[in-house]
DNA sequence: CTGTAAACTGTAAGCGCTTACAGAAAGCGC
DNA sequence: GCGCTTTCTGTAAGCGCTTACAGTTTACAG
């Protein structure tokens, strides 16, 4: 080592184990034959002079970086963190690393901006998770043609049938759901928030939702169709103005569990007994869900599964293995009593 | 371009725009002077061959990652999103990326774990930052040793005064929130929920808490005081606890946030009214807690800005630039209706 | 003891970039 | 036109690794 400060590179264990450089790099890998003397003189060097090897070098010798990048735009907290975690995990438990990039108001990305000048891409990652809708579609295409492995999580990509993704059950819960408020509770006018415009969670959920309404012969009141776009400020916002224009609900389907933090808030500061006046529902059953009061019902949608089984599809994708175009994960839903029950 | 399907590389484009990889290197990176004319060829050349440089290669020659690492255990959501947020937001301003790694009990680092195996360290990343206990103190010594910059975040390192942290003040607020129970509403039996043991911040909120009862003369009833583990279950768990004891109590000061979630949920699921009953106060003001029945009175803590300025302060460590060594930020009750008011 | 295959190890090229250094071109005063 | 400075550009070395290929050693049957 050429000075005590700097760190040891491959050359300093090789001479110290008096051995050749690749010699280390083959016991270090595991690859190739190193007879068992040698290996251990080779670690014992590695030790001793506390030698890591630098993961730039090895990417660009390798022509792999091991790091999968996450792109995510303004998901909440509660429903976020095992997202991020389950994927987190997942990556590293195969030896990949876990770059991340939030899109927000302050730095969207341009539908204009080309997509290698994203800031995950393939100059520092081998594949990328990305979630619902943190990148406009069209850098979606262009990604794909780029043939950079990546998974979509939250959302499908209808527009490309060949674009992997990861998703979970949205149409049969979300019908069973307020069939439940419908035939269990009798409810009869039950109010719903809608999410985001362009996120496609969001439209299966509103047709469900109609769709029910129509198959138990319910009247669908536009004006209790709202906007909550899966955010606790809008839906509290929402569930205020409906409350102030003196607009009649006995129900709530919240679009989301986010929304019913703001459904809640917004109910319970007016007095509102839940669910006695009014019964509420969500779906994603984050861990707040349960403590929530009255603890919210709602459809248990396997977050952290969704993470996991996504980072696995990108590895089959990134080792050229076959896999799966489109995985939809079960959800159930799970009674608590929000809704009367 | 050797072939289609490859990625360009900088002698592509050197090629294309017939001039030096030298010139191509220094027009992308500004460095040096070059004719207008031939930046413009050389950025044709770019566009044309959709030119990406590798981040590895140029990690390599500037021996400098330009990645951040993140360090964190387990925070939970609504708290970890605003933090998160700040930091990576701060550090892609300044041109860099941020690697993260999450610490929970299936992937815990050991005590014995020499500190350059750490999964993010001088390999991967330029700095650290770490979040509170994520990892055990004599690694925290022994990254201090190794001379890899870092800054600590919501805790201090005590044992070591040259560690960097960035915190927010728990001392006062604390006394402020515990007196405000007293001395507004008149509460004679306060219960309280300490975070984990090894947790400054924990135990600073404990200390203060005694004092402030003590100087106003009040007991100090050891039943009173309960785990919370700034985890929601255990504090629900703990006032379940004292419930099912039959232990009273007129108002509880839950540590933080995240333990008054569980609070909320025990107190309400046994029909107790928050505030006429009990009141209760948290620490953090974590986005949920407006959205609290009742609204939570709490301590706010500027969690975002902590993110922010522990990025603000690697960057001078690294840079090799002045910088103070503690950062203690202010932080202010904000009084909701849990409190009574 | 020899020959051959198997086991092991080393040499050197190359991954894609930055940059010190040197050389070429341009500008300018005379 | 000349010399000098300034501006611009190219050559080549080197960052720390992996790995193809070739060379050396060992094991063992004959």
């Amino acid at each position: 080592m050429k000075n005590q400060n700097e760190k040891a590179t491959i050359d300093d264990v090789a001479i110290l184990a008096n051995v050749s450089i690749a010699t280390v790099s083959r016991v270090i890998n595991q690859t190739g034959q190193v007879a068992d003397k040698t290996k251990q003189k080779v670690w014992v060097a590695i030790k001793e002079l506390n030698y890591v090897p630098e993961r730039a070098a090895q990417h660009l010798a390798n022509r792999k970086t091991n790091t999968i990048g996450l792109l995510f735009s303004d998901v909440s907290g509660d429903f976020f963190d095992p997202l991020i975690r389950g994927i987190e995990e997942a990556a590293r438990q195969r030896g990949y690393q876990l770059l991340i990039y939030c899109v927000s108001k302050n730095n969207n990305i341009d539908e204009d901006m080309p997509v290698n000048l994203l800031p995950l891409g393939q100059q520092n990652t081998d594949g990328l998770i990305i979630f619902s809708n943190s990148i406009p579609d069209n850098q979606v295409m262009e990604l794909k043609k780029s043939n950079h492995p990546f998974v979509m999580v939250y959302s499908t990509f209808p527009s490309n049938p060949e674009v992997p993704f990861v998703i979970a059950e949205n149409k049969n819960s979300t019908y069973q759901i307020v069939s439940h408020l419908i035939e269990k509770h009798g409810c009869k006018k039950i109010a719903f928030l809608k999410g985001p415009a362009e996120q496609e969670d969001s439209i299966i959920r509103e047709d469900a939702y109609r769709k029910c309404l129509v198959e138990h012969s319910m009247d669908i009141n536009e004006l209790l169709i709202g906007k909550g776009d899966f955010d606790r400020w809008q839906a509290r916002e929402q569930v205020e103005t409906w409350i102030s224009n003196g607009i009649n609900f006995d129900a709530i389907f919240t679009g989301d569990d986010e929304s019913a933090i703001g459904v809640y808030s917004a109910l319970q500061n007016h007095n509102f007994n839940i669910p006695n006046d009014i019964k509420v529902v969500g779906f994603d059953n984050m861990p707040l869900a349960d403590f929530l009061y009255p603890p919210l019902t709602t459809v248990d949608v396997p977050i952290e599964k969704i993470g996991k089984n996504a980072i696995e599809k990108l590895m089959h994708i990134i080792n050229d293995e076959k896999f799966e175009i489109e995985e939809i994960l079960p959800t159930e839903i799970v009674v608590r009593k929000s809704c009367g029950c």
